[in-house]
DNA sequence: ACCATCACG
DNA sequence: ACGTACGTGATGGTA
């Protein structure tokens, strides 16, 4: 017999699944989380392992452990009802999966694995055994390993004897004696007393198992060992027994009773709709249509016909959604065009190739017909790939979503429609294959199918209709309107503009740059070649390991899931031992430029202009952050020399215009400072201390002349460390000091800095009981897992509830300045124009003539933004490119 | 699709 | 005892 055979322990992964997921039930309220996570865990499983053979095995009833002894597993609790509930679901599932599944009375679903096994192999199969409980692996052997699940569901561990002999330094089998040696209180098996796993793998080591242990008794070195191990010889003996697991019970199946079938799809599938799991089903099963909602009535319209037909709306506001084969910056192309009205009246426009009727051109571009729509700038961006603009923007599901969602995701239309107003999916459009298609990115030869397209498209506006009461009285309910209404609203035509604008980046300088790096790279992957002793690709990871650990035998650093790691901090240890390191460094450095930016740019300027048009993501961050792509503009290099020849590419459009840029300094200290009132703080930044070097006198208890550049970069470290929530081990990597010296500077910080101890303590509290943190402005972020039972995932919460306040107001603020900014520069009809925002600085495009004066609005601007406890001072620079800006003015 | 890596604030 | 700094996006390699 040949092939490989499957054994899960069923009911260990199960315990695992309802532990490691939150409850999730289906409507009628029944518990599904376990079946979910067993369903994801196999799924992956049988798709990784491909088995010949499937057999997943349950524990039924009291076993003879029980029988035999009994305190058997006594301490043990009664297993949620919960849990119960979803064993027959679990089983149904894995007969459905195509699977067997095995109990007997009166054994454990490790006997029957260890009785399957045994036979399997004997057979000559290869087994898998899966499972989330150590004891297995005392089954392992040569040709069986187990699978152990680790954190998460779907993570697993190979475990097999190269890994215990690793890990305990013993056999499989020993397993076993170490068990019966040291005890197991989860089982309630008693071992002997002051015998520990350490002392006892020192014990099995010696003596290789408990049976010779106890034979050669004398020759244990230490007497009150030899008494307690003497004293309690039955009781080792008898867990012995207990934990080996038997491997001759009388199995009702065979193996070739447990041969894997391919899963029937219709159980399959009706499966998943039994549980619900609408996700799965839609991914595993695309033909079978979910449930949807029906196409609503609606007029095909021609262009004549709009006016009278939007003329029903009156004063209200309609909604309308685009649909089109492209609908970016560099791309776009209009299919029709969706209105509902809160009359009830529905309508879709087609449109095909390059005509945009004028009559709906005038509808957008008029202020006083109010408009709404699920990603205004979107639509925005296609109106203008035909001159057209919208104006009249009075309400955004999406950004109302954002705000409403509180980080927690899910902005898209579906999902807001469906969780807030509790519909089913909208309908959706297909290709010929079955795969749901993007409403802005399809086909272009669909424009001749308006009877296909324009029934989801009409579904959308009508959707947005509806949402639109729902979401405006919960964002008034949640103290959000003003956040909404003041900044959210009107910063998407602020956006809208800016990504309209473009940025200039100079063609000719990109591509001397682009030369000068290729000609550079060329000469490094020759030098590497030749001292790694031949070729390979620098770039992979994997190989880079391979060459620099195995073939070089450079002393490895730390692991990852994969492999070596061979990042910057393992290369730069290395750089001492071996020239090769700091040449893949320069390697690395060199090609993440040219690649990332000096290439992408290039292919992304605009011929006719040679400016580059981001586009900026408004609903993405949890934090309130905006985040930029295609390209990316937030993340230009600043911070080495040769990253700043790709800033200097970035200039004005034109001889006669000039960059300006206003960057908030320390705006998040001083935020921190102002929510936290802490004297001591708010005191250095009004008197006009620099910030890193007070913070390095009052921790390290310096006078001012004592602090010298390294103590001033420790306190510059604590301070980040503050802001990004605190922990002695991320100080520590952050600062290079020890854990220990970490822990001491936080200790210390927080003794200097009491406020800030204290608002941090009452903001954690506060966070516990309600479920989020606010910014400034009372943008608001969910953070369920700050009650999580789970050390790890309740920190990382603890620590973005104090991040959160400092980013998320932060944001705030400057986005605030930013609709105020743009506001003046229009009214004042000024030749400047806002181009970009990095979070913390503003850059602005301006006539040279007017330099001075939009200098003059953006520090006004700016630093009146919000009255904080503190200053905001606001830090003006002007320059011919982005890479070598002066502080502005240079003769003041 | 996911990971490792690295650019920014 | 756990395993971490906060927030993003783009790239090339790999499964």
């Amino acid at each position: 017999m040949k092939g490989k055979i499957v054994l899960v322990d069923g009911h260990s992964l199960a315990h695992r699944a309802f532990f490691a997921l939150p409850p999730l039930t289906t409507g009628r309220g029944e518990p599904t989380n376990a079946i979910y996570g067993v369903t994801m865990m196999t799924l992956r499983l049988l798709e990784q392992e491909k088995p010949d053979y499937f057999l997943a095995a349950f524990d039924v009833g009291k076993t003879f452990r029980h029988e035999a002894f009994a305190d058997y597993k006594k301490n043990r609790r009664e297993p949620p009802q919960d849990f119960l509930a979803q064993l027959p679901g679990i089983k149904k599932f894995f007969t459905c999966v195509g699977g067997t599944v095995v109990g007997v009375e009166g054994y454990e679903a490790d006997d029957v694995i260890g009785t399957m096994s045994a036979q399997a192999r004997a057979a000559g199969l290869e087994v898998v055994v899966v499972s989330g409980d150590r004891d297995l692996f005392q089954l392992i052997d040569e040709g069986v390993t187990v699978l152990y699940t680790r954190r998460g569901i779907t993570e697993v561990e190979k475990v097999t004897a190269d890994w215990i002999r690793e890990k305990y330094g013993l056999t499989p089998a020993q397993l076993i004696d170490l068990k019966a040696l040291a005890g197991d209180p989860s089982d309630n098996i008693p071992g002997v007393p002051g015998v520990g796993e350490k002392t006892a793998l020192r014990l099995l080591k010696e003596f290789g198992g408990v049976d010779e242990l106890l034979n050669r008794l004398e020759e244990v070195a230490n007497p009150r060992q030899r008494e307690l191990i003497a004293a309690h010889a039955e009781q080792v003996r008898e867990n012995k027994k207990l934990v080996t697991i038997v491997k001759d019970v009388a199995l009702p199946v065979s193996i070739t009773d447990c041969r894997w079938r391919e899963p029937e799809p219709e159980a399959l599938a009706g499966f998943f709709r039994e549980m619900e799991f609408k996700s799965l089903l839609q991914k595993m099963f695309p033909a079978v249509k979910r449930e949807r909602l029906p196409a609503p009535e609606f007029r095909m319209l021609t262009a004549e016909e709009l006016p009278e037909f939007l003329a029903g709306a009156g004063d209200e506001p309609a909604a309308f959604q685009f649909i089109a084969a492209g609908a970016a910056w560099n791309r776009g192309k209009a299919l029709g065009a969706a209105f509902s009205l809160p009359s009830g009246a529905r309508g879709f426009l087609p449109l095909s190739g390059e005509d945009f009727p004028e009559e709906l051109r005038r509808w957008l571009a008029d202020p006083e017909a109010p408009k709404i729509c699920h990603g205004a700038k979107v639509q925005m961006t296609l109106a203008h790939h035909y001159g057209a603009v919208v104006q009249g923007l009075a309400f955004d599901t999406e950004i109302a979503g954002y705000l409403l969602r509180g980080g927690l995701g899910h902005t898209d239309l579906n999902a807001l429609f469906r969780d807030f107003l509790g519909e089913p999916d909208l309908p959706v459009i297909e290709d010929e294959k079955g795969k749901v298609l993007d409403i802005f990115s399809l086909p272009p030869e669909y424009a001749a199918e308006p009877g296909r397209i324009a029934p989801p498209a009409v579904a959308r506006a009508m959707a947005v209709e509806k949402l639109r009461p729902v979401l405006e009285e919960r964002l008034r309910r949640e103290g959000l309107a003003k956040l909404y209404y003041e900044i959210e609203l009107p910063l998407v035509q602020v956006l809208f503009a800016m990504e309209k604008r473009g940025i200039k980046v100079s063609p000719d300088r990109l591509h001397r740059l682009q030369e000068k790096l290729a000609a550079k790279i060329e000469r490094l992957e020759k030098d590497i070649h030749t001292l790694a002793g031949g070729e390979f690709n620098i770039s992979s990871p994997k190989q880079l390991g391979e060459v620099l650990f195995e073939r070089l035998k450079l002393p490895r650093g730390r692991k990852t899931k994969t492999g070596y790691s061979t990042d910057a901090g393992v290369l730069e240890e290395l750089a001492a031992q071996h020239p090769v390191a700091r040449l893949v460094l320069d390697y690395r450095g060199l090609v993440k430029l040219k690649t990332t930016y000096v290439d992408s740019l290039l292919s992304l300027i605009h011929p006719a202009t040679s400016r580059v048009h981001t586009t900026f993501q408004q609903t993405v961050t949890a934090t309130g952050r905006l985040s930029s792509t295609d390209p990316n503009l937030q993340n230009i290099p600043v911070r080495t020399e040769e990253g700043r020849e790709i800033r200097c590419c970035f200039v004005p459009g034109s001889p006669e215009e000039v960059f300006l840029s206003a960057d908030y300094s320390q705006i998040e200290l001083r935020i921190l400072a102002h929510l936290s009132g802490d004297e001591k703080l708010v005191a250095a930044f009004n008197e006009g201390a620099d910030i890193h070097s007070r913070t390095a006198a009052e921790i390290f208890n310096l006078s001012p002349e004592e602090v010298t550049p390294v103590w001033r970069n420790r306190a510059k470290a604590v301070n980040f460390g503050i802001i990004y929530g605190i922990s002695p081990f991320g100080l520590a990597r952050g600062t290079g000091v020890s854990r220990k010296e970490a822990e001491e500077y936080i200790k210390a910080y927080f003794q200097r800095y009491r406020g800030v101890e204290t608002f941090f303590g009452g903001l954690i509290a506060k966070a516990r009981e309600t479920g989020w943190v606010t910014t400034i402005l009372n943008r608001r972020r969910y953070l369920p897992d700050l009650v999580s039972k789970n050390f790890q995932s309740r920190s990382f919460a603890e620590r973005m509830a104090r991040n959160t306040p400092i980013q998320g107001s932060a944001a705030d603020l400057i986005k605030l300045a930013m609709v105020r900014v743009d506001e003046r520069l229009r009214r004042e009809k000024i030749p400047a124009a806002l181009l970009l925002q990095v979070h913390d600085e503003l850059l602005v495009e301006t006539e040279r003539e007017s330099a001075r004066r939009v200098a003059e609005i953006l520090r006004e601007e700016m630093e009146s933004v919000y009255a904080l406890a503190v200053p905001l001072p606001v830090e003006i620079k002007t320059g011919d490119n982005w890479g070598e800006m002066a502080v502005f003015p240079a003769d003041a």
